[in-house]
DNA sequence: AAACGCCGCAACCGCCGAGGT
DNA sequence: AACCTCGGCGGTTGCGGCGTT
């Protein structure tokens, strides 16, 4: 099917607009009102295409646009629809009274999306990223049990997926750790609960049905005690949500809710009551607005990956709405909002080497 | 002060679906 | 059914401002 171009380029003018063009603009939608695009710049005397006209009036013009800096409110609002939605920044603006699709797209490619990876966030599927956890926890188990090392060949061998050049630099960077202080490196792995926390897979009725390797990995693995930290918990869950993955029993239900309690306060599952649940429960929303699974691909890798990932661990936001600070809307224009907001998202980050280079990975 | 690089954002581009003919 | 127009959407680009060296 041909398409011709929605209008005539020859002649017309491109780039930024002047002040007395949106005047014009203005001007004109106000008279006659939006109505055809395509003819708009004609009939108003511009020399612009229609395109561009909406985009101006929509993005720009339109008299109910707020500007300013996004609140804290709407930032966490975006990172929850987002969750859900993917990158259907206008069904999310349609959620923000006042803002574009396109101012909310550029936030959050210029602020959001870059906070979440550096809290190893996946900004697609806000989970922890795999390729990150999965490795740190595999060598954290090993490191904490030289014998099991032995075994990491194998099951790299079974995972070379997820291998790459830069996860082997994070590798290195483990190592090295490890060997340039030994004793201390052993003594912090073995404060951790992960390797605790991970024995919990007695949970998972299939554990039998796990290739060998798997379950040589987990029967191998020490019980370390004490202090638990985000990290550890949010990298045991990852594995047993992986070991869950290779059961042969499909109606097995795992919950993450335990692992979840050690640091996830009560209140924070209260607040996203609203949101729904599939991070929660595999079970099919009734909700129109949910995407189907597949209509989304980040959403899909979500779902298929973590049925039962719990949304608030990916979710710092509601975290802070707890802090009368941050339960505030007024926002705006605050210049410390960022660093605030930092600060808080840094509950929720994970344990990454200061060597490495975050930027590297992305 | 100049050069350089980074960042944020407005604007553009290309594609798609809906609806009309 | 085929074609066309239009509006809308998401991804990308390019420019100006700002900070750093």
């Amino acid at each position: 099917m041909g398409r011709t171009p929605c209008c005539d380029k020859n002649g017309l003018k491109k780039g930024p607009w002047t002040s007395e063009e949106d005047h014009v603009l203005i001007s004109y939608i106000q008279l006659h009102g939006p109505g055809n695009w395509r003819s708009l710049p004609k009939n108003a005397g511009l020399q612009r295409c229609g395109k561009s006209c909406r985009l101006r009036w929509t993005n720009y013009l339109r008299p109910d646009i707020k500007r300013g800096r996004f609140s804290f409110d709407e930032e966490e609002t975006i990172i929850q629809l987002h969750s859900v939605l993917g990158n259907k920044w206008s069904a999310i603006a349609a959620r923000l009274p006042g803002r574009t699709d396109n101012e909310i797209k550029n936030y959050w490619n210029t602020h959001i999306r870059k906070r979440l990876l550096r809290n190893g966030i996946d900004p697609v599927t806000h989970a922890p990223r795999l390729d990150l956890l999965d490795l740190s926890s595999i060598l954290t188990s090993a490191l904490c049990n030289p014998s099991t090392l032995l075994n990491l060949s194998t099951l790299v061998g079974s995972t070379q997926a997820l291998l790459n050049p830069d996860i082997l630099r994070l590798a290195t960077t483990l190592s090295s750790l490890k060997q340039e202080n030994s004793d201390m490196f052993l003594q912090q792995l073995q404060e951790n609960q992960l390797l605790n926390s991970l024995l919990q897979i007695q949970d998972v009725p299939a554990l039998s049905s796990l290739p060998s390797q798997f379950q040589n990995l987990v029967q191998q693995v020490p019980v370390c005690t004490t202090s638990a930290g985000p990290f550890i918990n949010q990298t045991a869950q990852i594995m047993q949500e992986n070991v869950k993955g290779f059961s042969s029993n499909p109606t097995c239900t795992f919950s993450c809710q335990n692992s979840q309690e050690n640091f996830v306060p009560s209140s924070l599952n209260e607040s996203l009551v609203s949101l729904p649940n599939f991070y929660c429960n595999s079970t099919p929303t009734t909700d129109p607005k949910v995407p189907e699974p597949g209509e989304y691909s980040g959403f899909q890798s979500a779902n298929n990956g973590y049925q039962n990932f719990s949304i608030d661990s990916v979710m710092s936001t509601p975290l802070m709405s707890q802090d009368p600070l941050n339960s505030s809307s007024t926002y705006v224009n605050s210049s410390s909002t960022e660093d605030e907001r930092e600060c808080y998202s840094s509950l929720l980050k994970f344990e990454i080497p200061e060597s490495l280079d975050i930027d590297d990975f992305l």
